[in-house]
DNA sequence: GATGAATGAGAATTCATTCAT
DNA sequence: AATGAATGAATTCTCATTCAT
């Protein structure tokens, strides 16, 4: 840090951030008020007067911070999603090869649901809703996470570890799939558990499937599948 | 009886037939109706107007044959699903071994999802959904498919064709997550292709896995993870 | 009887009545049981279907023998009401003098009533409505009733028994009054009795009042309605 | 505190009160206004829509006042009712002796139902009404009035004024009768007159009965009555 | 005459959004 | 900026009445 950058960071905290802050404050307050309560009841059950409740404001001051209520849960994709992705960048960066990434992305997606339980919630829920306002923010998070997963899918195809006939749509899905649904299993038992615990049996399953024998056991549908003899 | 009454016999049973059937016929193009708009609009955005209008009927029509909206759903969930879930267990006894019967409930099951696609998008959309109401519907749906599942893990682990050490909740999962969001992808697809043409390939990868090599070279590690260097 | 009238009801009862009584059989027992049905649930929170299900027939059966609901009430209370107070008048013309036509009418009026308790309920009820559709039944009725105790006072005013200084209305008034608060009492009371057995008690109390003295106890006053000193 | 706050402080206390009438006034307005519909028109054939418009505010602004249509009828009953007879308690209070408290009490019963002619029409008028949910506030009111009545009536009884053989239950009955139908008679009136008026010769009418004679005329009677032979 | 399925007008109630304070 | 009372459009649901069978 350089002093000008220095001074900017003092200046800054002194002069901006106290009200910036109280800004921010209340536009995570209310965030945060909106994603427990969509959590609890989704989304169309829950009324802007419950989630100003829950962030201790006044119905009126959402609409300070946010359009009307869709917005609300345009930032949640917006907001809330996207910086739980640069958490997901960050660790498939850190990983060596392909598996490593892949190992490291459902890591920190399963630690990163794990410790905000009412953003997976809402996340789950609300990802899985078609026509609606936060289509467009939905699709493009969709995106992100899909484009991330295929760098890795190229990247193991390209190293080996992956096999290169695979279609790379067909696998991307059965990984978001399974990750989807563990996380959705997690949510829904009722006897808690540690969800970042299920990360590498999981990346072992998706690697080496569920079958006792590296053969295909049927040899025509191996052959139709053309992904059999090896 | 004489000819006269005989013949009054069998107009008043083509009557009572052709009323009978009406009555069947509009309890089903009610539910129809529903899920096509539910489909396009999703349950919350649904009016019930607009299913009356849709299915021909007045709006006081609908509530001759369903209690009240949420109800509608949960008639989805309990009629039209459950039959397409005869369907899928049918499909299941008719496959020799574990795997064959794997096969088969993939395949059936997106065999019927690609025929009722508004089926294939409510079933996707709501079961995501919070519905206080429908709620037992949905579990009690949702345990009929896993317990399929979990029966063919099962008798693939003591048939040898699935891995003994695999906990079962884990398999069940993965292959739920991986089927339902080659589903969703179809369903979000803007260019159409053949669903059922998944079936196979996705069998193929839920056995074998993504990854290249045969065997993971240390069984012990690679079942717990660790599985990595090769 | 003469002989032909005596042929009349004789042929009367042959060809007719079967198929009127039948008639009047349904008119008469839908008109019961929507008299019970609004016993029990006020004329307001009555429904057509309640009361056809009551009286045994189709919804729409009712429309046959009734213009509308509204027209269920105003027959109540020009049949049932009426045919209750030819009882009550002809109780009346068997009385001698005033107070015994008095003690009469009040003796038949709580045995009718109390005959007939889903009547008492609806009368009672429906009576203290106004702006009704079955308005000016009631006030025919009402008039019916008021007429034939203003005969009764005034005969008591001309034969003595009845203070001749007393304006009819209020003496009237005070009568009905507490005749219906007699039978309200009843109607509301968890302990069930006799209510006929009110009747002589009721008509002593309305003849010598509350009063122990046989003075107005209060001179003024006295002087100010000039009944006091007899 | 400076001038200027000091300022603040009262318009702030200004507009709190102003804001607190407010709302208070708008409760009141809309009670007052659904006492004049359902005055007009009966509890259950007037609309919410009828009392907003004739209280001046939106559909919406009667529920925040009210809980529902029911609610407002609750209200009246436990509010305007009670206000009134606080009235009542407070003018028997000031009558020495029996009979002058029961001459007060009718006298400013009269007094405010003939000042608030709307609240006298729907007392009168639901009151007699079968309301599962105002029930309980109609049976507290009807038991209050009739508490206050007893009290009288066994002070008279001590005092000498009323005789000590009549039954309170009887003697209760009769006098709520007849000052409700005093009011009644009053209401349905097409010709206007002073209701007030009518509360002395009510007084005298029960104290000292309509009959001419201070015996009973019949001796039988008397007797079965045993409140002859004084 | 009898039926009861169908109708659709009408009513209560909710709730996102606005705006004066 | 913050408030929260007020709004009124929109929605669900009921039920008297009709009419084809």
């Amino acid at each position: 840090m350089n002093e000008r950058s220095f001074i900017n960071g003092v200046l800054k905290k002194d002069r901006t951030i106290s009200s910036r802050e109280n800004r921010n404050d209340k536009y995570e307050r209310i965030l945060e008020a909106a994603i427990k309560v969509f959590a609890e009841q989704g989304f169309y059950q829950s009324t802007v007067s419950q989630i100003a409740k829950e962030a201790g404001v006044a119905d009126g001051t959402i609409y300070l911070y946010f359009k009307n209520k869709d917005d609300i849960l345009i930032q949640f994709f917006r907001h809330k999603t996207r910086q739980a992705f640069e958490g997901f960048k960050k660790a498939v960066e850190e990983g060596a090869h392909a598996l490593e990434k892949l190992r490291n992305l459902i890591r920190v997606h399963l630690e990163t649901f794990q410790e905000d339980r009412n953003m997976a919630v809402v996340y789950q829920t609300e990802t899985h809703q078609i026509h609606r306002s936060a289509e467009a923010q939905i699709k493009e998070m969709s995106k992100m996470y899909l484009d991330l997963l295929s760098e890795i899918i190229k990247q193991g195809q390209t190293e080996g570890s992956i096999r290169k006939e695979l279609h790379l749509t067909l696998v991307r899905g059965v990984m978001v799939g399974a990750i989807d649904e563990v996380i959705n299993t997690w949510l829904h038992s009722r006897i808690p558990y540690d969800l970042v615990a299920m990360a590498d049996p999981l990346v072992e399953l998706l690697i080496h499937g569920v079958g006792a024998s590296r053969k295909p056991e049927n040899p025509e549908k191996a052959n139709r599948q053309k992904g059999g003899k090896r």
